[in-house]
DNA sequence: GTCTATAGCTGGATAGAC
DNA sequence: GTCTATCCAGCTATAGAC
């Protein structure tokens, strides 16, 4: 703890708050707005400030919606390793499920940052990518808990839970029309991918091509 | 045939060719730079022809993602209201799946423009949409010669396969990393949605809130 | 219908005084 | 760090001659 960034200086401190404050107004306008309608000219005026300040704290527009994009990776991390009370392996992903369906439906601009690639150049830095991967990091966890292990599966669940949401935000905003079908999806899911039944035989391996990594 | 909009005059004619042109033109853009990155600048200069003759042809911009959308979405709906050549119920059920894939994957700014809502405040008119829902009626049918016919059971199916595609073209573009999954996932699916097990006993209802619709 | 020319606006980003 | 003032580029859409 003696040496590292952690040393914030008062003068780093104000700075970051200003970040936070600015990084705030975007979140304000891009609900109003809609993800790609953010401006740099709004946001300043949104925030009190003059759009030179603006870049006084960040490089260009881009630093601006990957500071959005770490907040919400943060904020879905922090949802989704949290604690949960439940001793059950089962109730316990399910659990985990309601709270990520939960948490793309309470705001979808959110949403589009981190999961879809909605904004036209726009990449995450390293740094901000970091905590999605810890949020999937403790899904492999959970399932591994319900014996679901092979990586295939995993990428299965992803699927799964993505394609729920993204059916729900699309076509049924504001309803609850796949969000009601969680539990029935996980149950489909965990019924075939739990140990017990093995892999299913090969029955329509894709012909052609030689070996692939 | 006598009547209606059939009887279509030589200027008609080509006034609707001169129209496919600039939709042709448009669809080759947005294969280079992108759905969002489409302007009527650079749609003329593609076309060969200038700005102002764009307008001669369509209303505005939104007109012009609204006849795209109409093209794609009839190709969507002959592609998959096509013929099948398989007895199988299930093989072709799988085989639909796997042209739904292809077509998706095969154009990604088509499957963001049909399937994701990404241009900011474009809705395709009735007309545009109608092939889709013709597309999903067709699905409603091999599900049904599958013993699948709970609508509720429709909704994940789209779930699942939009999933599945979604994460392909967002995780993965140019890989199988979620396609190879498409025989396991259908599999998954049937498995669980055929009539044998009839539903399974309420394990989970939500607690609270009385009679919803 | 097609052109030249341009209106009218909004965007990201910067110069330079303070 | 914060401002005023502005540059410059891009956009959609239109006016008006031919």
């Amino acid at each position: 703890m003696l040496n590292g960034p952690a040393t914030t200086g008062w003068r780093e401190a104000r700075h970051q708050s200003a970040r936070q404050a600015i990084v705030d107004a975007a979140w304000e306008l891009v609900h109003e707005e809609g993800l790609a309608a953010l401006s740099i000219r709004d946001l300043a005026k949104r925030a009190g400030i003059t759009t030179p300040t603006v870049y006084a704290y960040f490089e260009s527009k881009q630093a601006i919606y990957d500071a959005m994009f770490g907040r919400a990776a943060t904020e879905f991390s922090e949802l989704m390793t949290g604690p949960f009370d439940d001793d059950d392996p089962a109730r316990l992903l399910l659990s985990s499920v309601r709270r990520f369906v939960e948490f793309c439906m309470t705001d979808v601009a959110r949403y589009q940052l981190l999961f879809q690639r909605t904004i036209p150049g726009f990449e995450p830095s390293a740094e901000s990518y970091a905590p999605a991967v810890r949020a999937l990091e403790s899904a492999r966890g959970r399932l591994a808990h319900n014996g679901v292990t092979e990586p295939r599966h995993l990428d299965l669940w992803t699927a799964l839970l993505t394609g729920l949401v993204d059916q729900q935000v699309s076509n049924d905003p504001g309803g609850d029309r796949w969000t009601r079908l969680i539990d029935e999806a996980v149950a489909m899911f965990l019924a075939h991918c739990r140990p017990g039944p093995t892999a299913p035989v090969g029955t329509s391996r894709s012909p052609t091509r030689g070996a692939r990594r």
